[in-house]
DNA sequence: ATGCATGAGGG
DNA sequence: CCTCATGCATA
């Protein structure tokens, strides 16, 4: 449909003309063994929240799935791997407990050293020494006898855990693994701005990242990951259920949908010595400045509610051209350095927790009145507030989802607080009469979106994890590498990049 | 619920 | 050109 997309090429297919395709080459397989698992959206909504980094890095486990997509890093003494999770996408782990009633299950992070699959050796796994599988990565690591937490090939672990995950509805969309790959290189990824970087912008960017030397590469040095595996991904059609027992060992079968490749953020390492290591602490903190520009509780919202646009905007609405007729300026920032407005206490509003019980609060509490994101949005103009107006479904729907930056988060919370109590207020004593003006201008220029397809969408997460920030050249290279207008590019890397701020920082809280 | 976009404010 | 807060359009 867009001029943007592939026709004829689904994701999956991998006929993509994307050299360096994440699907067809340089993706790592699993190990003989591993599940890729997919958690889709609604399961990972109903499951545990917060991803427990600290845990993760410091045991190799975490409760899963973390509500949003982040990485941890777990040390081994064969050097530092990295391995990427996300929910809503696909990851790997040999065992997973899951735990029916609270639909909580905890997963072993595990990794596996690139050469040792090469070797198409049973799963190695690297990850930090749990308190569960101590030992793992002696070189003499024996499955342990606990058929329940091996890695599989083995039926009973098999069959308990898709048990496990059907009760806790999580899709497990290909189970098919295989031990086969061939050694295929691509050192070219990405042709002409091919700088040694993107030479393995790929392979960061897949699912699962490993590193040190493999056989067949040259580019080794430093011990860049070398992912040189051919992952084959089959469609199996939209309808067609994925042979779901079948377990042939020659291709890690799996339906491949938008959402189970969606890979929506990348991480970035150094460019010479793979420093993918421990990316939360080290690339979040620089990074991630939940405060920059300003202080903690003080957030500096170019928005409506900028203390920057409080005195260019104070009194005057500019509905009608466009959107950002958003609302208005300020209300006291929920600063606290001099408490000015006084409505708020700097810890509790700012604190990451606090807001996300109240994004739950607001929810249920908006729910039960009966109202709508969008019908939120638009009282929110009714309320009056001193430069507030209306906001949109998606933004309401973001504060609820928190998939907000922290200070624009920060910056709603006492909007939408005023006007849940007033919402509850009016609820409470009488029926209100909300006159209904709606009004839709008619004929209006429809604005087209744009749709990148799931090939080079993942082209550009692949890069993206290499190098997020691409000059206006990479971007243009980029863009006739995969035939996309320069400015769709950039643009596509400037929502990565908030978007893999919120999700550093939703990982470190 | 999210992908792609716009535009203000700032280098 | 970037970052950020937001919105339109759509899956």
């Amino acid at each position: 449909m867009s001029q943007q997309g592939v026709e004829g090429r689904e994701d999956g297919d991998c006929a993509c003309a994307v050299r360096g395709c994440v699907l067809c080459e340089n993706h790592p397989l699993p190990p003989k063994g591993c599940y890729p698992l997919y958690i889709d959206k609604t399961v990972r909504n109903a499951l545990d929240r917060r991803p427990c980094v600290e845990e993760a890095q410091q045991h190799g486990r975490c409760s899963w799935p973390p509500s949003r997509p982040c990485f941890f890093s777990v040390p081994s003494p064969r050097g530092n791997y990295a391995l990427l999770i996300a929910a809503n996408r696909l990851t790997f782990a040999t065992r997973i407990r899951i735990r029916a009633d609270p639909p909580t299950c905890v997963m072993d992070l595990m990794m596996y050293s690139t050469d040792k699959m090469m070797q198409g050796k049973s799963p190695l796994p690297i990850s930090a020494p749990g308190p569960c599988f101590p030992g793992r990565y002696s070189p003499t690591y024996r499955s342990p006898p606990d058929p329940m937490r091996r890695c599989m090939t083995n039926p009973t672990w098999d069959s308990w855990t898709q048990e496990q995950m059907k009760k806790t509805r999580i899709l497990e969309d290909a189970m098919a693994c295989n031990t086969s790959w061939s050694q295929r290189h691509n050192g070219d990824l990405f042709g002409g701005l091919n700088d040694g970087l993107l030479s393995r912008a790929e392979a960061l960017a897949a699912v699962d990242i490993g590193k040190h030397q493999s056989t067949n590469s040259s580019v080794t040095g430093g011990g860049l990951p070398q992912l040189k595996h051919d992952m084959m991904y089959h469609h199996h059609g939209m309808g067609g259920p994925p042979p779901p027992n079948s377990r042939p060992h020659q291709t890690w079968n799996m339906e491949v949908t938008d959402n189970l490749i969606k890979k929506e953020m990348g991480h970035h390492h150094g460019m010479e010595g793979l420093e993918m290591l421990d990316p939360i602490s080290t690339t979040a903190m620089t990074t991630l400045t939940p405060m920059e520009g300003g202080a903690p509780g003080h957030p500096q919202l170019h928005g409506p509610y900028g203390p920057t646009m409080n005195s260019m905007m104070s009194g005057h609405h500019h509905h009608h051209h466009h959107h950002h007729s958003s609302p208005l300026s300020a209300h006291g920032p929920p600063g606290h350095h001099t408490m000015t407005a006084g409505l708020q206490h700097p810890d509790s509003d700012t604190d990451p927790r606090e807001l996300e019980a109240f994004a739950e609060r607001f929810k249920q509490r908006r729910i039960k009145l009966g109202v709508t994101q969008a019908d939120v949005g638009k009282a929110l103009a009714n309320l009056k507030l001193p430069g507030v107006g209306a906001l949109s479904q998606s933004t309401i729907c973001r504060f609820e989802s928190l998939t907000l930056s922290h200070n624009n988060m920060i910056a709603l919370k006492p909007i939408l607080q005023a006007w849940l109590e007033e919402a509850e207020a009016q609820a409470k004593n009488k029926r209100r009469d909300p006159d209904a003006p709606s009004v839709l201008p008619a004929g209006e220029k429809k604005r087209k979106r744009t749709s990148i397809a799931a090939p080079e969408k993942r082209s550009l997460e692949a890069y993206f994890a290499v190098q997020p920030r691409p000059s206006g050249e990479k971007i243009a290279a980029i863009a006739e590498k995969l035939d996309l207008k320069k400015n769709v590019v950039r643009v596509w890397f400037c929502n990565q990049r908030q978007k893999q701020k919120r999700m550093k920082f939703a990982a470190q809280h």
